[in-house]
RNA sequence: GGACGGGUACCGAAGCGGUCAACCGGGCUGGACUGUAAAUCCAGUGUCUUUCGACUUCGGAGGUUCGAAUCCUCCCCCGUCCA
């Protein structure tokens, strides 16, 4: 069962293992356990954040243990105050079910359902907080928690400490998730939660409330908050999260994300969202070390993990598309191969008659379609040499933009600074 | 309820009757260098036109003044302290 060895020491090396409670390694090794996740349904979509934890309970699967995805249909209703400085506008009932629906979906990219012998599942919460009854649950469950124990939590201190406290809401979230964890042990044998390290009391008032309730051992583990190098919040970009949604974000940007990692974060990230194991890796990074302008190690990240969210073909379309944004000429391509390349790019059709004869001039044209939001800004964009008209620099503030430039007359690619592009159709009418 | 302090552009923060579209820092956007990296450097960062200039901004509404972000009145909000 446990064919591959001790999954706690998997973890360590690969960075993920921030805090655990002290015997699970030893049950880890000996027995096959199931683990549960939880996840929030804040947002329809997970964003890259939540990789992590996703691949942790993917990692126990293939490990030989059993995986339990628990999307929060229940406390989603709540709120969780771990992490938060501010008390949490509530969602309405229907948006969580909409949520739920759609993290479902992303989280069957990675865990197996139909696997022998250990099927991953996924669970809501709601089947059971949903019809609990007040009473029932404060003589059970708030029976074992003092509100000493509850005070004491770090997330809960904060929040008593600064100015708009906690609602009676949020400073009951513990006991949920806490009881979430009882249920999934009664129902299902789950002797292990897993999460973030801002999940840690949480788990804990968890494991506590199981051994008071049925004297059965239960664990926790957390993973660590990614950091990047530079500082910022982990998943962030210019133009906002890195979903897993390609709605929300394409695979060609969510390429580019991996793509674009600092030199200092790639092993790291490699060690954690992917399967590559320690020897891969390790030439990963000597090949980063002497030759770090090849960026091996990020381009096998990007399409280690896209292929593993969207697929292959995606990910050959995510490179072709990068290929020909960053290699140069758009000379021999056609139409069609444009439009497939820029599927994700921002696109205005502009009727003919606009750009023929001598055009339309470029302020107006970038403003029109939103890659500048004033003159002011797209002359500035010019005359910094920021502007570029089917890959080629226009640096004349007063320059034209005609409809006999177009690609086969159809097709204009403008391009703000090295990243930023929107296509104009040029439209009959 | 009382006493102070404060609300300035994306954020922080100067300005305290004209020379203020408003110092400075961060962020952000371009450029250079590179490896679609980091660091660094340069430029820009209200709108319209760019040469001058015009217009709309400094919590809100009024007022004083030739002229206000800057003074006065009222109102709203925030912080600290005393009740």
């Amino acid at each position: 069962m446990n064919n591959k060895g001790n999954i706690y020491e998997e973890f360590e090396w690969r960075g993920l293992l921030y805090d655990a409670t002290p015997e699970l390694k030893d049950v880890l090794g000996k027995e096959s356990v199931t683990a549960y996740i939880g996840f929030d349904p804040t947002a329809a979509s997970l964003h890259v954040g939540s990789l992590l934890p996703i691949m942790g309970l993917a990692r126990m699967q293939r490990y030989g243990h059993t995986s339990i995805a628990l999307v929060g249909g229940g406390t989603g209703l709540i709120g969780d105050p771990s992490g938060k400085t501010a008390e949490r506008q509530l969602l309405t009932k229907e948006k969580v079910a909409e949520n739920i629906e759609g993290i479902r979906a992303q989280l069957s990219h990675f865990l197996d359902f139909e696997r022998e012998g250990n099927p991953a599942r996924i669970e809501n919460n709601h089947d059971w907080l949903g019809g609990l009854q007040l009473i029932d649950f404060l003589r059970d469950t708030g029976k074992h928690f003092t509100v000493n124990y509850m005070l004491s939590k770090e997330s809960v201190k904060r929040r008593i400490e600064s100015e708009d406290g906690i609602s009676y809401t949020e400073f009951t979230y513990m006991m949920l998730q806490a009881y979430d964890f009882l249920e999934l042990n009664r129902r299902l044998g789950c002797t292990l939660q897993m999460g973030g390290s801002d999940q840690w009391g949480n788990i804990l008032a968890g494991t506590d409330l199981i051994r008071r309730v049925n004297g059965n051992k239960a664990h926790g583990l957390v993973f660590p908050l990614v950091t990047n190098a530079a500082g910022t919040k982990f998943g962030k970009t210019e133009a906002g999260n890195v979903w897993l949604d390609p709605e929300l974000t394409s695979p060609y940007k969510f390429y580019q994300f991996w793509l674009n990692a600092d030199d200092r974060d790639v092993i790291h990230y490699l060690k954690a969202f992917t399967w590559l194991d320690r020897e891969s890796i390790a030439e990963l990074e000597r090949s980063l070390e002497e030759n770090p302008g090849a960026r091996e190690a990020h381009r096998r990240l990007a399409r280690e993990v896209t292929t593993m969210l969207h697929g292959e073909s995606a990910l050959g379309k995510a490179e072709q598309a990068a290929k020909v944004l960053f290699g140069g000429s758009l000379e021999n391509l056609s139409v069609n191969d444009l439009k497939d390349i820029f599927e994700d790019v921002p696109s205005t059709v502009i009727p003919r008659e606009e750009l023929s004869g001598d055009g339309m001039g470029a302020l107006e044209l970038c403003t029109r379609i939103g890659l500048t939001s004033s003159n002011g800004e797209a002359r500035r964009l010019i005359r910094q040499g920021g502007l570029f008209v089917n890959n080629d620099r226009l640096s004349d503030e007063s320059g034209r933009v005609t409809a006999e430039q177009g690609i086969d007359g159809e097709l204009l690619v403008l391009r703000k600074g090295k990243k930023s592009y929107h296509l104009v159709q040029i439209g009959q009418g």
